[in-house]
DNA sequence: CATGAATGAGATTTCATTCAT
DNA sequence: CATGAATGAAATCTCATTCAT
């Protein structure tokens, strides 16, 4: 009888990611320092008290976000790399690992990362060992075989591996910021992709008649 | 109303010049919002009020430090590349580029550019017309020459200008922030850049016997 | 980015209306740019942060100041003038009317208007169109009447009507700063009201056997 | 030969009084609070060193700008009124009393008197006391002799002198601020001054037959 | 659990005043 | 005499954090 639409009242299970999100989108915008408590709690939909309910402290919730993020990324990395050839490995991976690169999340968090981790050599250290780390060497093992099985030219595997991510990091952190690096705005999401892919084996590729 | 001030000592025409170099240092360290005008005072040895002597605003304060950067930065990209060949012409040009890049004072109005200069368009505009554009399309230039006459295969240069520049941005961000970047840490500073030209010249050399 | 606050005891709906008594009292004894906030506060036994809850700037804190009290002062007027004869309803009138020109609270906006108000045009409307301009038309009609009905000697009742303000405010305003005009402090309020009655009955009071 | 249109350089005598000049318009403006030095400086044509020079603070600025333009007007106040009967001396004095209301500098002082003096005891008694006190006995005394002479009804002189101040003061208020106070914006300077002479000799003149 | 009014430390900015030149 | 760069106390305003309800 008094069960007239009486709106959703809560969702606790949900409430720290919604936090989070809202979180991650003004940290994303105004930075550690000039984000707000009150806007990502008006953003979230709770008042400021029930953010302090999850949360000790702004630094605690800037710190869940960056490292939310960087276990959902960490678990993107599973993503098996299959193929007759290396090349053919490599290529598949490719597209996850630009995904990853160019999601709004990792985007954002990637920027925080650069600009922000300073002061909180913890989180430095799990991002160096989890997202550089484990990306790197999981490249680098692929060329390997690569070198290995004839394909590629002889070469150190981690400087290699560190090439492909240099290009696909940069060419990502460009398309996601048309505004301030215009470089490639004649060009489409996946003729960027091709680029890199091409340049990259171009430069390792072993040539006929080559000696190795 | 009272003050029993005990002033200046002297009255250098370097007085903006320090306060530049100033914040400089605490905006990098801290961010835009983060950093204090009073630590930014004390750094410079001068008077809160006297960085308002010179800058109305702390947002005006950031900006100047952002354009003299950017201003420096782009001076120096007269450098003449000299050589025979278009290969020998980017190889002189290398030196010069990495060296502005791995400049502390690049690397820290980078990391800002990134970071903050979101909320000031008209900066943005400047800085990705006269970076960005610039450095691209004298690096373009160098490399068509060389497709035309043979020495590098058929692409866009720009393309190719962009896979240089991720190159090398990537890998002098990596050398500046060993703690966060580990990537490259048991290689020194003259061996990634070879690493990065011998990788970016094999991607593009026109093999003998291949066709163009 | 840390505090030990010791917050709140109540949450009364009066809050505003305290700091607006404090402001009042501030701006009166100090000015508008001699008042701090933070004097405000305390006497409205607030924090500094508190009075900027519910007013954005202190601009905006005097603003409401000057309007709450115009906007009573013309409640006031509703005060309906009786008696059989104009000069009965002038008479009867003139009562409340002082008492709103020596009231505490008008006596300092009052000041507040006359001092301040170059920068504020929208309030300057305002006032000037609410009390100069209702009070005066309202003795103006009730002049007009006694004109018409034979009390009064012919005369322009505006014009009259502000004889009348003339002699009210500046007399009020004597009465209510005797440091700084000393003239009447030998004579009681209700002196000094019964003079200025006198005086202007005795200038528009049209005498047995003049012509009108 | 080196003597080319080498313009005005110093004119010290009139220094002092072109800074008071310069600080009687800035705190007319803007208030005591409110006035900058380095306004009143730049107003003066100097630098704001010299305006300490010639006063040690800005309140005693402040004070020299009251006290110079009291004592100006003081002096006004030796105007002979001449005439045959009382009403003609009266009618004589008003002119210069109003061209004194009116005047700019007064209009600003009397405005900073009624605002700021609080916290200047000895320019508030010097203020009352020159001013206030000597127009008023002045006036008072011709009424007394009009009085005595059975021209004007009888009544306390002081009394009946303020009301004369009132109307006048009040008045050339209004015509100052055509902006806050629109009363009177349909009548001329003289006709206003008439009315106010016409209201307060049909107020005090005996009428013929009426007993004194 | 959730709220949001209240707090107050601390940041930016202003400006009267000084004094080396 | 005159200057104006420099000072720093003090004011306005912000916002992370708390806790009574």
């Amino acid at each position: 009888m008094s069960q007239v639409a009486e709106p959703q009242r809560r969702r606790p299970a949900e409430r720290p990611d919604e936090i989070l999100d809202a979180a991650l989108e003004e940290f994303g915008a105004r930075g550690l320092a000039g984000a707000r408590m009150s806007d990502i709690a008006r953003r979230a939909n709770v008042s400021k008290g029930t953010v302090y309910l999850y949360f000790d402290t702004k630094d605690d919730l800037f710190r869940s976000v960056v490292q939310r993020t960087i276990a959902d990324a960490v678990a993107t990395l599973n993503e098996a790399a299959v193929g007759a050839t290396a090349e053919e490995r490599i290529r598949g991976l490719l597209p996850s690992f630009w995904q990853l690169l160019r999601s709004k999340r990792f985007e954002i968090v990637y920027r925080l990362v650069y600009a922000e981790l300073h002061n909180f050599p913890d989180l430095m250290r799990f991002y160096s060992t989890e997202i550089a780390g484990q990306v790197s060497s999981f490249i680098a093992d692929l060329i390997r075989a690569g070198i290995e099985n004839g394909e590629f030219r002889t070469a150190d595997p981690d400087v290699t591996a560190r090439m492909l991510m240099a290009l696909c990091i940069k060419h990502a952190t460009w398309m996601a910021r048309p505004d301030l690096f215009p470089h490639a705005s004649d060009r489409t999401e996946e003729q960027v992709r091709g680029d890199v892919a091409e340049f990259f084996f171009n430069a390792i590729r072993l040539q006929a008649g080559e000696p190795n």
